[in-house]
DNA sequence: ATCCTTGCAAAGCTTTTGCAGGAGA
DNA sequence: TCTCCTGCAAAAGCTTTGCAAGGAT
């Protein structure tokens, strides 16, 4: 199998959570994925591994996940969720989106994080998360 | 009357915007308004202005707006919409959010604008906007 | 054995849409 | 006048909840 999957999933069990069928095929899908999933993709995906599988597992599962630190949950330009995992060894990133074609890259800038440091410091708010994102034209969709 | 609101008022119309009560109302609370308002409470505080008003309205108006470049919709936390007036006078700001008392402060770094742009370049985008939101907890709420 | 999790169906929310009447330019 | 706007009600998503059965430890 996967060593990395089998780590974290020991890991997020310590914290409490009942390891199913249903939920080791969310896991399969959603801590391999380097993507920003909405909650149907990881779904569809997971579906393939558990034919049984349901809606709102899914969304319990997310939700379980969100609630203890180990995902995180974006809005992007419509008001539908989209999941990513939050691992201590997955790098922290920011997203450029492109708003025709929804192409995202990541991207992953230091003096902006020192930049956000200060602003924090300056406001006296103790900062947990943060979100940048760049909307506009990938290269592809700026051309026509 | 109010100036500003007038001007505003008047640049609108000239993308076809037909000023009607409802309108009005909805403008009045909007435009004046230095935070990121939802819907919902748009839509309560502009009833005061007049009592007729729908929501369906307020939607449809917001979402205009929207499309004529008038107004930023943000998705918070939350999945709910909420509102801001794009004016070209009104100087951009990113935001500081309380994930206690959902207290929201913006601030502006231009260290930070320069560094969107230089990975714009980098990634051949073409930036139309962008959001920065850092969530943690304010001073007040980091005490207790 | 106990507590947590699941599937199903139903409910909840926010947001959108269809339509007929009404108002702005 | 002609087109756009409004209110109402209904529909349309996405997401959550209640409940009884089933499964993990």
């Amino acid at each position: 199998m996967n060593q990395k999957l089998d780590d974290i999933t020991k890991k997020i069990q310590k914290s409490g959570f009942k390891l199913t069928k249903q939920r080791k095929a969310i896991l399969e899908v959603f801590l391999l994925s380097n993507d920003h999933l909405q909650v149907e993709e990881i779904f569809e995906q997971a579906k393939k591994n558990n034919k049984s599988l349901n809606l709102t597992t899914v969304y319990r599962t997310l939700n379980w996940l969100q609630k203890y630190g180990f995902a995180n949950a974006h809005y992007f330009k419509d008001n539908k969720a989209s999941f990513e995992p939050n691992l201590e060894d997955s790098n922290h990133h920011d997203h450029l989106i492109c708003t025709k074609c929804k192409y995202i890259i990541e991207f992953f800038n230091q003096k902006i994080e020192q930049e956000q440091i200060k602003i924090a410091k300056k406001y006296m708010f103790t900062v947990t998360s943060h979100k940048m994102e760049l909307y506009g034209l990938c290269k592809k969709c700026s051309k026509s």
